[in-house]
DNA sequence: ATGGCTACGTACCGTAGA
């Protein structure tokens, strides 16, 4: 018995509907939690993925943002962006789904991408971090079993770009966002791509430019981080690379994980 | 050379992404 998590970046539902509908018939998870849906809550496509075996808590917003979870039974207590930050954008939903393996509170996030260090953008990170930091602990507090994960739009370190040295202290690389990363996990959280080997320079999102993904010129900023109770649950994690060759790819890929009893 | 591609709005380019 195991239970499968996903988060995908889809970059526009509106255009990748398809694509995330053949992963899901390949790839049928328990959970998925999607960013940059780009679309409005009256336009998502609640039909399709019921006709897939989901049901769908949705947070959207016309062209930038939105975000979704994606489950197979029941959820409950859908809290929508980060309470007490007045956000106009729609980049967090929160919510605690039942699963084989007990309730899961699941928190899906699309991170503030930022732009560049010393702009307003980058200073809206920052707060948006501190806030997003502050909802995760307190969802640590009330629950054992959480999973944080989605964009995070940060590279936590420098295995996880293709170019540490040349990025160094660019946007996805400065001190600061590391820092807030580095707070994330000492709330207790653990990245659950970095609890097993793998190989180097395996990133989840390359640049549709200068032919990135042909390159392996890419970044892991994509995350799926557990809380201790189900450290013992992980299986493994693994970036599903196959939907970034097909026809009109987001450009970020899936990460998965797999949870399980050990003894089972 | 800091571009190169893709999505969106209402446009035939500018903004944004990362």
């Amino acid at each position: 018995m195991s239970v499968t998590l996903a988060t995908w970046n889809v970059n526009s539902l509106n255009v990748r509907l398809p694509q995330v509908q053949q992963w899901l018939q390949a790839n049928p998870v328990d959970v998925l939690g999607m960013q940059e849906l780009k679309l409005p809550d009256e336009r998502f496509p609640l039909d399709a993925v019921r006709e897939q075996g989901y049901e769908a808590e949705v947070f959207g917003q016309a062209t930038y943002n939105g975000v979704a979870l994606l489950h197979r039974s029941q959820a409950r207590d859908v809290v929508r962006n980060l309470p007490g930050y007045a956000d106009a954008q729609s980049r967090v939903i929160t919510a605690t789904v039942a699963t084989p393996l007990g309730d899961i509170r699941l928190i899906n996030a699309y991170f503030v991408n930022g732009q560049a260090p010393g702009t307003d953008k980058f200073a809206y990170k920052n707060e948006w971090l501190t806030h997003l930091h502050a909802h995760v602990q307190a969802q640590m507090q009330a629950h054992a079993q959480v999973v944080l994960m989605g964009d995070f739009n940060i590279t936590a370190e420098d295995a996880d770009s293709w170019d540490p040295d040349g990025l160094r202290g660019t946007i996805h690389h400065t001190p600061e966002e590391r820092q807030a990363f580095a707070r994330l996990l000492e709330l207790g959280l653990v990245d659950a791509f970095r609890q097993f080997p793998q190989p180097e320079k395996t990133f989840s999102w390359w640049d549709y430019r200068m032919l990135g993904f042909q390159k392996n010129r890419g970044l892991r900023i994509d995350y799926i981080l557990i809380s201790p109770a189900l450290r013992p649950l992980l299986r493994r994690c693994w970036i599903d690379r196959a939907p970034r060759k097909w026809p009109k790819p987001s450009d970020h890929a899936p990460v998965l994980i797999e949870l399980g009893q050990p003894d089972s």
